[in-house]
DNA sequence: TCAAGAAATGATATATTATAACATATCACC
DNA sequence: GGTGATATGTTATAATATATCATTTCTTGA
């Protein structure tokens, strides 16, 4: 068993610094830029291991004293979605930063009921049965939503 | 191959009448009240193979001339999604009628993005997969969202 | 270096999706 | 037929998301 959850205790701020160097070197590759706000609201993301709403995000930003309305939050949404930096979490209308975004991944979604940490998983079976079955009713694939709700390790145990 | 979706032409009063008789059957063997409204909106939700959005039942709701609010259509979407006669769609913001409502199952969704049609399907290796990808994780399901967008075989054909 | 165009953000308004709360009507059962 | 449970009506509002135009900031090439 290997757990996809952060042990508890563990250094999140190696997290942080560890997404944050990968974006920018996302965005250079991508000559994207990576701009204060951006980089505000993709590092508010990675605050914790949760889905954040986009006026969660909204409402920590006017918090600090920012005039930030719906809008610039949605525009840095779709510039991190668009890069895979962020995944939208569609069945809770939320934005989770994205361990891996340099692979060309069918990502699933681990979404914990209890305690609300997510966790992304790229598990080869899984990609392989969706494209087996698409395959099968002659469907082509765009983009593919696999979300999993249910109890992490931690909270089946605690 | 076999096509989920349905063939251009086909009788589709036919796909209604089963759903209502399935529907039927369902309510009873639950003691649920297959009342007025419920089954109107559950036929208006299969006047098509599309998923509909539940201000669309309200629009059509109410240009027949009935007074009917939001909350009548989401409760109505409620009991009939609880029972799974009806399916949310995450990713569309809209419901779906259910083809097997009867089996326990982790259903799988393909969304045409160009016709706009749905299909379900109930994969035994996509189910495998997920919970075998679960299992790994030591995590417990206690739901699955899987929406695959794309080209259905019409639509990448015509 | 700076002018022009592109890209990003600001600002205002509004669209879309969903629910809370309380009133009324209908149903099921004794 | 009265009573409690269930369903629907009604009003208000919460939560999520986007359209549009104005302004600012950045980039790049003369």
């Amino acid at each position: 068993m290997t757990d996809l959850f952060p042990k508890k205790g563990h250094d999140h701020d190696r997290c942080i610094d560890s997404a944050i160097a990968q974006a920018e070197k996302v965005c250079e590759a991508e000559s994207a830029r990576f701009t204060d706000m951006r980089r505000k609201v993709f590092s508010l993301i990675w605050q914790s291991h949760k889905a954040v709403t986009a006026y969660e995000l909204l409402d920590i930003l006017q918090s600090e004293g920012l005039r930030v309305q719906p809008p610039t939050v949605y525009r840095a949404l779709e510039f991190l979605t668009d890069l895979r930096l962020v995944h939208r979490i569609e069945s809770l209308n939320a934005y989770f930063g994205c361990d891996q975004p340099d692979c060309d991944h069918l990502g699933q979604y681990f979404i914990c009921t209890k305690c609300g940490r997510v966790a992304e998983a790229v598990d080869e079976d899984m990609s392989i049965a969706v494209r087996k079955a698409a395959k099968q009713v002659a469907f082509k694939i765009e983009a593919t939503t696999i979300e999993i709700k249910g109890l992490c390790h931690d909270c089946t145990t605690h």
